[in-house]
DNA sequence: TTGACATATAAAGATTTCTTGATACATTGA
DNA sequence: TCAATGTATCAAGAAATCTTTATATGTCAA
């Protein structure tokens, strides 16, 4: 799918989806919470766990809904998984954002 | 609540409880398709149920969703109820959005 | 190879969200 | 006042999501 810019896109089924999927990921506070720690940098998922008080199981799954979403990726070493913030898939729910604003401004 | 401008109000409880609310808003493909309509400007409930093809009690439920949410008003003219977007509420959202962008593209 | 550790996955129940159909409320025109 | 119209709310079931506990997988060190 193209990248999303034109609110245009909310006309488009296949594009519909994916930003629902997107912002899903975002709605819960878990991965919410998790997303800051992020912004500290690339964080394997034991930080995460002391830092969040969550239970292992239950991080390892929000972790895979940030990951299925494209919002994150992953990298192991050895024994530990680091996670990561993905920017560019940031850089777009802005840019839709943006534009649906300016939209928003424009006619509202 | 303060404006949503610092990702460091991902550590703040309050302002990952409403975050996570607005993103929820957003993440459901009948909300953005209707979100996608009001960008055409301010629409009765009417009009939403032509061009979406939702039925009325159904599409009642999602603009509530959206209302509590923050992100559009309603205004009652006569029998009909308009709804519109709300543009501060989406700048807040984008900021947010670019803050942790930022952040990322930063650190990772 | 074995044991320990980090993480992922699976299964089950609890909770939340969504849809549908019925009904209530508000406004207008007759 | 009454009937018609537009919208909101309610109740019940269906579906999706989240949490917890248990177990599996992968990696290292001894």
């Amino acid at each position: 799918m193209a990248a999303l810019l034109p609110a245009r896109m909310l006309e488009r089924p296949a594009d519909v989806t994916r930003l629902a999927r997107l912002f899903h990921a975002l709605s819960d506070e878990t991965r919410l919470r998790i997303v800051g720690k992020l912004l500290g940098g690339e964080q394997c998922v034991c930080n995460l766990t002391d830092a969040l008080d969550a239970g292992q199981s239950r991080l390892s799954f929000h972790l895979k809904a940030l990951k299925d979403a494209g919002l994150v990726s992953d990298r192991r070493e050895g024994r530990w998984v680091h996670y990561a913030l993905n920017p560019d898939v940031l850089q777009e729910i802005k840019i839709f954002i943006g534009s649906v604003r300016e939209g928003a401004a424009r006619c509202c």
